[in-house]
DNA sequence: AGCTATTTATAATG
DNA sequence: TCATTATAAATAGCT
């Protein structure tokens, strides 16, 4: 359509292919609005001209975003999808590592623990010791106190069976001496010996011992 | 360009109108590869018709990313990252979370707990503890064991001093009895006293115990 | 779908 | 760049 038919291939001269471009470019605008206005159709059209300048249609009361979805959902083509790929393969990489670390959590504030398998209890039960070990030692500095009872209580208890069981031996000893003299047989009354002494209580004061 | 001119406003006429937009989406995509060839430049255009089917043209060499990617780059448009926008704002929140999560894990763990503010280092132990507690209540058993044994020690601890006590006053009454009479005072030769007597061990078993 | 009269777009030119 | 114009191309209405 011209004063002579053209070959369909890049025009070499600038000049003409500007001249061209900007004829043309008006001339495929019409189109789209034409089209777009009489057959009540949705026209998406950018160029770029080979100078890097940017032209533009959008059929009325449509942005290029919302052209866009429109186009990606009707479109078997995932370019769009491509393009957020990796944003949302971070989201879910990152989501997983939160769920896993959610269920840390909740293992180490002793929730939730019927799933676990018994190794992972152990080693579970392991690192809240630990915790509790490293904190201030607060924890561990109780249990130390109760063991240290524990021990001296041992103490206490094996002093008084060994001082119990030198009375018992001397006592035995003087009843047999007695046996073979005068005094009655101390067995058969000690059960009913009046609780007249006080002793000096032996179980030790537990709240002053460190 | 037709046998009548027509004004440019919707074809009523459907099958009309369906017609026309064959014909004209026909003649711009020509153009639009026209004026690719001619003139160098990078087209993209997208139609979708009334009835929502889509029909494409993008400039050869050109997928319609790399041609929206360049679109965004000429144009003061922020319409793409706009759709990066949310899933930007996912990650940066969920890496958040994700940091809390760690240090909550690091001093649940014990570690890093220097920056704990009091209270905070508080209702952590009491985290911790629970824990302990509920972690197939194992920590709870091995302290309650161990609160049975110092409960048992000290029970076993007063009888023997009971014991003790009821030995040293049957003793005391003997010996002052013995004062009265023949025997040597009990007292000065207590220490020398030979062991030669088996007891019964009165500290419990301390493993049979439950 | 084709055809073709007619309109429209535009290449060449000034 | 802009206007003109001859001519190619597109297409409306018809079959």
């Amino acid at each position: 359509m011209g004063r002579g038919k053209i070959e369909i291939k890049r025009i070499e001269n600038v000049s003409n292919r500007q001249v061209t471009y900007s004829k043309r470019k008006n001339g495929i605008i019409k189109k789209a609005r034409e089209i777009a206005v009489l057959c009540d159709a949705q026209v998406s059209l950018v160029i770029i001209s080979s100078n890097g300048r940017m032209a533009e249609f959008c059929s009325p009361s449509t942005t290029l975003t919302k052209f866009l979805d429109r186009y990606h959902r009707s479109s078997a083509t995932k370019l769009w999808d491509a393009k957020h790929e990796y944003l949302s393969k971070e989201v879910d990489r990152i989501k997983k590592e939160n769920d896993n670390m959610q269920i840390e959590l909740r293992h180490l504030k002793g929730e939730d623990i019927v799933s676990l398998k018994l190794e992972e209890l152990i080693s579970l039960e392991e690192a809240l010791q630990n915790g509790v070990t490293n904190i201030r030692h607060k924890p561990m500095e109780l249990w130390k106190t109760l063991k240290k009872k524990e021990t001296m209580l041992e103490e206490e208890n094996k002093h008084l069976s060994y001082m119990l069981h030198q009375q018992e031996m001397a006592m035995d000893g003087r009843l047999r001496e007695m046996e073979n003299g005068y005094a009655p047989k101390m067995r058969d009354y000690l059960p009913q010996m009046p609780f007249a002494f006080r002793l000096q209580p032996m179980q030790p004061n537990l709240q002053d011992k460190k």
